[in-house]
DNA sequence: TTGAAACCCGAACGATCGTTCGTTCTTTTT
DNA sequence: AAAAAGAACGAACGATCGTTCGGGTTTCAA
C-alpha cells in the first residue's frame, strides 16, 4: 500500500463485503446483506463510501495495487530470470491464497464499474500483466536462447495467468497441498511441462 | 446433444440470454432485459421456462453436456495418449471459442442454482474433469514412465483447465492467433513447458 | 369447422433494491 | 465546558425486481 492505512474500519468492511460478494456476485449482494455482515445499519454504511459501486472499486483498487507492489518489489531485488519467475509465481499464489475472496470479486470483472473507474482498474491490471510478461520474456530468452514474437509471448503470459488465477475455483490447502507446493508445481509445469520432475 | 433438438426458439433464447448474462452477470440481467433482447414480451418468456433460474440451469446443462459428449466421442476414437491429449485440448478450445458467452456464464458458478440443480451441474463438471484427468494421467505415465500421486495428478489437471478456461478473459481470434494456434500452444506448454519449440 | 395446443401479450402483484433524510449518540478538539 | 467532527441509526423514497393472471392470437390435426 502506498498510503498509510487511513481507516481500519473500512478495511474490515471491505474484507467482509468481499467475502459475501465472492459467493453471490456483485448484483447478488445487497447493501442490506453487507450491513448485516459488517454489524452496521444500512444507512450507517454510507458513512464509509458514496455508494455500492464505490465498494467494488475500492476492493479492486486495493487488490491490484497490492499485487503490483509485490511485483515491483521483486524486480528491484535483481534476481536472475529463473529466480525472478519462481519468485513471482510464489508471491502471486501466496497473495491469492491469502485473499481468496477479494480475488474472486476481482475476477468477476470490472464491468459493473463506471467507465472511468473501469478504465483505471484495467490500467492497473495491464501494468501488472506487462510486468509479468517481461519476466516471462527474460526467462524464455535465457532458456532457449532466442525470444518469442509479440503474439506468442502474450499468449504464453496469459497461459501462466490461467494456471495461477484459475485456482480460485478449485484450490483448498487441505486437499491440494500447501501454497508453496502449488506455486512450485505451476513453476515446474510452466517451465518444463507436466511430466517434469 | 442426447435428445433431438426439441425447440429452435428456445435455442435462440438461450444463446441471446447467455450473451447478455455473460457481460452483466446473472443477477445483473433482468427478465425485462432478456425479453427485449429476444424480441418477446416479459410474460411471453415464461412460456419457455418456469423462471429465471431455469434459464441458467438450461445454459449450464446444455454446455457441460456438449463438452462431455465431445470428450466421450474422443475416447471412443482409441487414440494413443499424446493424440488423445492433443485432441482433447483442441476440442475443448474449439467449443469454448464457438460458445464464448455461454462459457462465461458457466464459469460464474452454479451458486445461484437451487441445491438439487447445482448438484446436478457439479456432477456433470466432475465427470468431465475425471475424463480429462484420465487422459492427463495416461499421457504422463507414457512420457515419464511412472504415474503421479492422486494429489499431484489432480493439481496438474486443474492447471490444464486453468490454461484452457482462462481464455474467456483475454482471447480474441484477431489479436492472439487462431483457435488451432491457441490449442497447439497450450498443448506444447503443458507437455514441454513455455520454452519448447 | 371445430377444438386443442402452442405461442404471446398488457397490466398488475408484492418484494426488494440502492439511496436519502433528519436525528441521535459518542469522541475529539478547542 | 462548549463546539466540532465522526459514527451510527430508523424510516422512508422511488425504482426495479421476478412472477402471475386472464385473456388473446396463430397453427394445425381431426
Amino acid at each position: 500500500m502506498l498510503e498509510t492505512n487511513p481507516n481500519p474500519n473500512l478495511d474490515e468492511i471491505l474484507i467482509r463485503s468481499a467475502r459475501l460478494m465472492a459467493h453471490r456476485g456483485y448484483h447478488g449482494t445487497s447493501m442490506r446483506d453487507l450491513a448485516e455482515v459488517t454489524g452496521r445499519s444500512l444507512s450507517g454504511l454510507y458513512h464509509y463510501f458514496e455508494g455500492k459501486e464505490d465498494l467494488l472499486y475500492l476492493i479492486n483498487k486495493r487488490g491490484f495495487s497490492s499485487l503490483l507492489d509485490l511485483a515491483e518489489d521483486l524486480r528491484e531485488a535483481g534476481f536472475g530470470p529463473t529466480e525472478m519467475l519462481k519468485g513471482l509465481i510464489n508471491r502471486h499464489i501466496g497473495f491469492f491464497v491469502d485473499h481468496l475472496d477479494e480475488m474472486r470479486v476481482m475476477m468477476f470483472g470490472t464491468l459493473e464499474l463506471s467507465k472511468d473507474r473501469g478504465r483505471e482498474i484495467n490500467r492497473l491490471k495491464e501494468v501488472y500483466r506487462q510486468n509479468v510478461q517481461e519476466i516471462v520474456q527474460a526467462y524464455i530468452a535465457e532458456a532457449r536462447g532466442s525470444g518469442l514474437s509479440e503474439v506468442e509471448l502474450a499468449r504464453k503470459t496469459y497461459l501462466l495467468f490461467g494456471m495461477m488465477n484459475w485456482i480460485f475455483g478449485w484450490y483448498s490447502s487441505g486437499a491440494h497441498g500447501t501454497p508453496e507446493d502449488l506455486a512450485d508445481d505451476i513453476f515446474r509445469t510452466f517451465t518444463e511441462g507436466c511430466a517434469a520432475g
